[in-house]
DNA sequence: GCCGTTTTCGGCCCGACTGTTTTCAGTCG
């Protein structure tokens, strides 16, 4: 069955070919509303009614009939003529920085450019310049353009962005002229990965704050500088954005640049809708034509939070600023969950020790955990499949499991469980036998090996570990590897069905390289009523600090508070490990 | 193509910037 990722990626083809074609930009936009709507659902698209579909914010009878023709029949004819209409490199044509659809399709019907080859050859033999609006400037554009998507790294995990925009936002504000400094964008939601580094700032002098940026070591090239916006690059190939605004404005600028565009389209709609005009430098009262009145005073605006209360709405935490239904439900007075937060984690259920591939020994692993305030922490070492991971056979478990016992006395105060990490072998068995596994306080079932699995043997594979009685949580279910390996792609609806089945918890592993489950995951096994561990699989001690990455990104997925195992006071934890005992 | 406590038709977010223009189209975030 196709993943709502993939029936989305459907709507976001047909919007681009569309676009290119010259459609109705309403129309345009209406696919990728689709595409958002489709992505940001429980259940899966294919699986559902027509009427049903209907339902859905973004969806109508259309769009609706497109996804249970490609359910049916894995194609969409309307698709399927486009594709036969428009050369599929001009795809890639346009997402070259200054090409837009306009353009594309001068480019492809009036110098038969079809993929950047063709542009390149086009642009070299003159006939670019020939079109209209295409002066010598915008041809010197283009061309760096093009050389610069060539060399592109592309997006980078929000673990790597987020030092080096700390760094920025500590150095910049300890520049005396600087009066406030934060980071904005993709980075505040907590997005995976990050396509550039926002910063947006307030200074009593603004060319001083710019020239000092452009001075910072880590800055390679500065590849464009203004009165107010600064962007560079830095030596590890990342874009900073440098944005400077009025102090005044600082509010409402955090919230115009930390988006995303479909949330602040939504907010702006309701502004409009509440006779306001919402921009980056306020919320104004807008007149009966329901254009700015002139010189009218912000009703917010230095204060974020002022510009969604003015519209009735509760502050949206950055994380689920995605258009996703999210604007509803922090309407003010709105019954709601409480999200987790990052305080609200008070243990650690998947760590390792120098027993097989940690690098602490327990002492120092328990050590770490109580610094951090939690009551509980899990050890659980590779199993014997492991052996890359220095895995532990059953005697050396054995062992194991009664050194972690004996640590008990030397730390009165920590709940110390011997676990387990068990290899969930390529047929769904387990790596240990129950006997043993019975002996264990905890045990995480993990796929390691055979990740490119076909996905009904995925599935399955994942299901018969989910409903072995033994069994606690399902850790890093798919393993995929963020810009990395896709891993495996079951259907996850059912093993969300089959883990709040089982009582089975599944794992939101938050190291920055795997955030697996991932964020849209993490709703839809919310939404299914299922528990979620949220941990950071430590084998160093900075690990602990990947913490975070796993709770934006549960954020992301709306967990509630009481769907987070680690949440859960001592006690209520202890409990709830013990109906699998 | 979607949507409706003004609407089933006629709207659909907003401003900055750039390069090309002689008043604005196109792109971007």
């Amino acid at each position: 069955m196709p993943s709502n990722a993939e029936v989305a990626a459907l709507f976001e083809e047909l919007a681009v070919l569309s676009e290119i074609l010259g459609a109705n930009v309403f129309k345009v936009n209406a696919f990728r509303k689709a595409a958002r709507a489709v992505e940001g659902l429980a259940g899966e698209a294919c699986t559902m009614e027509l009427a049903a579909l209907k339902e859905i914010d973004g969806l109508g009878a259309s769009t609706a009939a497109k996804i249970v023709e490609f359910g049916k029949t894995a194609t969409m004819s309307e698709l399927e003529e486009l594709r036969a209409q428009v050369p599929s490199g001009l795809k890639e044509v346009l997402s070259i920085q200054g090409i837009g659809p306009k353009t594309a399709r001068t480019l492809w019907t009036e110098a038969a450019v079809v993929d950047l080859t063709t542009l390149k050859g086009a642009i070299e033999s003159g006939a670019v310049g020939k079109l209209p609006r295409m002066g010598p400037k915008t041809i010197e554009n283009m061309k760096e353009s093009i050389a610069f998507a060539e060399s592109a790294r592309g997006r980078i995990r929000i673990g790597e962005a987020s030092p080096i925009a700390e760094a920025l936002v500590s150095e910049l504000a300890k520049l005396p002229f600087v009066e406030r400094v934060a980071f904005a964008g993709s980075l505040r939601r907590g997005k995976e990965t990050i396509g550039d580094i926002d910063i947006l700032a307030c200074s009593t002098d603004v060319p001083g704050l710019m020239a000092a940026f452009r001075a910072r070591p880590e800055v390679a090239k500065v590849l464009a500088s203004g009165e107010t916006k600064t962007s560079v690059q830095t030596t590890n190939g990342v874009q900073v954005d440098l944005r400077v605004v009025p102090r005044e404005s600082f509010g409402a600028a955090l919230q115009y640049f930390t988006g995303s565009k479909e949330h602040n389209v939504r907010l702006r709609e309701r502004a409009i809708s509440m006779g306001f005009r919402l921009n980056e430098y306020g919320l104004f009262p807008s007149g009966a034509d329901g254009k700015a009145l002139e010189g009218a005073t912000a009703v917010a605006s230095d204060d974020e939070r002022a510009v969604y209360e003015a519209l009735g709405v509760d502050w949206i935490p950055p994380t689920m600023r995605e258009d996703r239904g999210e604007i509803d439900v922090f309407l003010r007075g709105a019954n709601r969950a409480e999200f987790v937060a990052i305080t609200d984690i008070k243990s650690e259920l998947h760590s390792h020790t120098t027993a097989s591939d940690g690098a602490m020994s327990i002492d120092e692993l328990v050590t770490e955990a109580a610094r951090r305030g939690f009551h509980t922490i899990a050890i659980t070492d590779h199993s014997k499949s492991q052996f890359q991971a220095n895995g532990l056979d059953e005697v050396r478990l054995r062992a194991h499991i009664q050194a972690i016992h004996e640590a008990r006395s030397r730390f009165p105060n920590m709940r110390i469980w011997a676990g387990s990490e068990v290899d969930i072998l390529s047929d769904g068995a387990l790596d240990y036998d129950d006997t043993l596994l019975a002996e264990l306080d905890w045990v995480v079932a993990s796929p390691h090996a055979a990740l490119k699995q076909e996905s009904r043997i995925a599935t399955d594979r994942l299901l018969r570990a989910i409903r072995h009685p033994l069994v606690h949580v399902i850790g890093h279910p798919t393993g995929r590897i963020v810009n990395g390996r896709p891993g495996l792609e079951p259907s996850m609806n059912e093993l969300y069905a089959a883990a709040k089945e089982h009582g089975t918890a599944l794992e939101l592993n938050s190291h920055h390289v795997r955030l697996d489950l991932r964020d849209v995951h993490v709703r839809a096994a919310a939404d299914a009523g299922c528990m979620i561990a949220i941990d950071c699989d430590v084998h160093r001690r900075e690990d602990f600090d990947e913490l975070r990455f796993g709770v934006l990104t549960a954020q992301r997925g709306w967990l509630p508070k009481s769907q987070c195992l680690n949440a859960l006071g001592a006690d209520a934890l202890e409990a709830w490990r013990r109906t699998k005992r």
